[in-house]
DNA sequence: CTTTGCACCTGTTGGC
DNA sequence: TGCCAACAGGTGCAAA
């Protein structure tokens, strides 16, 4: 589920739940997610206070003060915000307990997700360290990809994707922002012009910020949500689209794998 | 250093 | 209806 705009979405869903607020208590039935989660992270956080929510590429971070709860959602995951007591259904791993009687639950069937603590700034988690930019940063334009790109020869649809070159474009918005720049996924990045890159960085722009806007309009209250509702529900161009027309010219979007990701693309519009 | 492919895990879908 | 393969929105890691 969670592209960035996603998990943006949800960080300001939980926010209002959890900044300010102290841990009571941290329930885990069952430690495998991507990493195990820290056997001893019920007596660290517990007494701890929230000061407030922050992300960073795909990871939330909350600031407890003596240290950093670093969650992401991996694939599947999902966080919602229930009152103390609520019944936990299958993959309802974690519960982090509010001094407010709600808690953050977390939510994750295929288990890619994280729940990591850290006593450094986030900044400085191996994990985060290495991360490019965030596609919103300042220094973030059409010339500072073309820099980027030049002389790479790997598509450049999985360039967009490598998050040491830019956080933030997942799977979809790659497919999405290429169309949108008129560029073939499978083009060389060190071949994509700088009037390309300056197409692509507005088209990935405007292309999350939309998605949040349009996540964000559906939040009103986030206590009981999955943190997916609405969003993904808008409209893509080319994601997901194989075989029906171009919503520009018509023509059938075509469906191509790299590196065992789908990609989707119109032969026509994008050269 | 860059690029590629695999791995983690469960649930859903589509073809036979 | 059942069975099985392929695939799903992420990303760290090993190997080439």
């Amino acid at each position: 589920m969670p592209e960035l705009p996603e998990v943006e979405v949800t960080r300001r869903g939980i926010a209002p739940h959890v900044e300010g607020r102290v841990i009571t208590g941290l329930v885990v039935r069952n430690h495998a997610l991507r990493w195990p989660v820290d056997p001893t992270l019920p007596k660290v956080l517990k007494g701890l206070r929230i000061a407030r929510t922050q992300r960073r590429a795909k990871y939330l971070l909350l600031d407890c003060g003596r240290g950093w709860l670093i969650i992401h959602l991996g694939m599947s995951g999902s966080l919602s915000v229930l009152n103390r007591g609520a019944p936990p259904r299958l993959h309802d791993h974690i519960d982090l307990e509010l001094d407010s009687g709600e808690l953050l639950r977390l939510h994750d069937p295929r288990r890619f997700g994280a729940f990591l603590w850290t006593q450094a700034l986030p900044a400085e988690h191996e994990l985060i360290a290495h991360l490019g930019p965030e596609p919103f940063d300042a220094q973030v334009t059409g010339t500072w990809l073309r820099a980027q790109l030049k002389g790479r020869k790997a598509p450049v649809k999985n360039l967009l994707m490598d998050t040491r070159l830019i956080v933030g474009v997942g799977n979809i918005y790659a497919s999405e922002a290429l169309f949108h720049a008129r560029v073939r996924p499978g083009r060389a990045g060190g071949r994509v012009t700088l009037a390309e890159c300056h197409r692509l960085i507005a088209a990935i722009q405007a292309t999350l910020a939309k998605a949040i806007e349009a996540g964000g309009s559906t939040l009103r209250d986030f206590v009981g949500a999955d943190g997916s509702s609405g969003y993904f529900q808008q409209t893509h161009f080319v994601y997901d689209r194989a075989g029906a027309p171009c919503r520009v010219c018509g023509h059938a979007i075509k469906l191509a794998r790299f590196s065992q990701r789908s990609t989707y693309y119109c032969s026509y519009c994008q050269q």
